[in-house]
DNA sequence: CGTATGCTTGAGACGTATCAAGTTCGGTGG
DNA sequence: CCACCGAACTTGATACGTCTCAAGCATACG
């Protein structure tokens, strides 16, 4: 099989409706189909660099990426998911800086290329395809200073429980309850900002308080209201 | 005097050059002058409050305004600064939700109030202000998840040295080398994310390490190479 | 089956929050 | 102009949470 087989048409992506490209025209969909490529990537395999400049973004046909910065002396900090309809990358084409975020599959994952040209084509010729944009920028600011906020005043049991209802809602549950992707307690860490140590005696905590369960790997949420109660510090 | 002579006029502003306005033409901006309205506002006064739909967005013409969130128990964290030329409200127009952080003028300030239906206009019809809009939330996202990273993973030193230069990135500094904003120790708390007693100390601290000065309420930077250096940890 | 990697537990040190005084500052009314 | 009052600031003592280091244990994989 070639790559070109490979390579999903955005006509036919089961993303697409959910996504930024949703109001876009058979004809300008062709036109990203023409230029675009596709990237399949394993576990663990990084997608783009931090620093690096972008030369167009990446559209998440399906697969789990976390976006990781890296912060004192190396310790990596993950900032964002993406999942199926997602882009990425964009926020270093508008701005016209280096990347400012490490893209890094946790699943299988394929991701097409779409470059710039087309990108910029896109804003100037679509308001509609603009007006997504901006909202996605906006609703990300939105979600980045509640962080900020949550990272200056929450303790750590708190922030924890809040980063797995955001797993919970980046990546779902499955048939069992159990939140849909597999983080290491590192990658955890890295979320919430902690140690690593740190994750493994709360989650033990939690699963003390009857909140969650853990089922090897996976973590089952068995008590969502008790984890945002939790959470926003009702306590 | 009629609050329409006080109301500044886009063209002459003298901040429009460096804002998100400056590629529209005579005519965009005489239909801006027509619909706005302008406000002023005394130290401490709220512009407008987290939780409210925004109806337009706000264009600092001069002042210093904060923007903040309510956390944990009412406890204030500030996420971002305006001043003149700045544009803020924007996100939650584009979100279409409830804007997500009060702005509190920290200074005497005017603020021109643009009515939604105007900036969608712009958007719509000038690529662009869509591109400069698009920038901005942009480089906003990335300072937001530095921010992230520093919060999650930096000391309490660290970011405090880390605030004092966005301060001084921000406001500038006077004739001096103080910061040119007047803050209180609780609203600085309240930016690093710490106690107020936590910032008195640190403040200290920093100024036995001759890394600032303090005269009275002002802070003075005497090393700034030194204070860069602390914020980022080569410590 | 052995080795590497990730996970878990424990003990100790450190940083920071909290609480409880004082002190200084800035504005107001006598 | 001074005295007063409240708010902001400062300092100290203590407690708690979290990090770090060190060791042991499970798990996955060749």
């Amino acid at each position: 099989m070639s790559e070109k087989t490979n390579t999903p048409k955005c006509a036919t992506c089961g993303s697409r409706n959910k996504s930024v490209f949703c109001s876009l025209n058979t004809e300008q969909l062709t036109q990203i189909d023409t230029d675009k490529s596709c990237e399949f990537y394993q576990k663990g395999e990084v997608i783009f660099k931090e620093g690096v400049m972008a030369r167009g973004i990446f559209c998440v046909n399906n697969g789990k990426i976390k976006l990781s910065r890296m912060g004192q002396s190396g310790k990596e900090q993950i900032v964002r998911f993406a999942t199926g309809g997602d882009i990425i990358g964009y926020n270093s084409m508008l701005s016209k800086k280096p990347l400012s975020a490490t893209a890094t599959a946790l699943d299988k994952s394929a991701v097409c290329f779409i470059p710039a040209k087309n990108f910029f084509q896109m804003i100037r010729d679509e308001p509609n395809f603009s007006l997504k944009i901006l909202e996605l920028t906006a609703k990300n600011w939105e979600n980045a200073s509640r962080l900020i906020t949550d990272m200056a005043q929450k303790t750590t049991k708190q922030r924890l429980a809040e980063m797995l209802l955001w797993l919970k809602e980046t990546f779902g549950l499955d048939e069992d309850n159990c939140i849909d992707v597999q983080l290491s307690r590192e990658e955890i860490a890295n979320m919430v900002g902690t140690a690593t140590e740190a994750v493994i005696r709360l989650l033990g905590d939690l699963k003390k308080q009857k909140l969650i369960a853990l089922e090897g790997k996976k973590i089952k949420l068995l008590d969502i209201h008790g984890l945002v109660v939790l959470a926003d510090l009702v306590d």
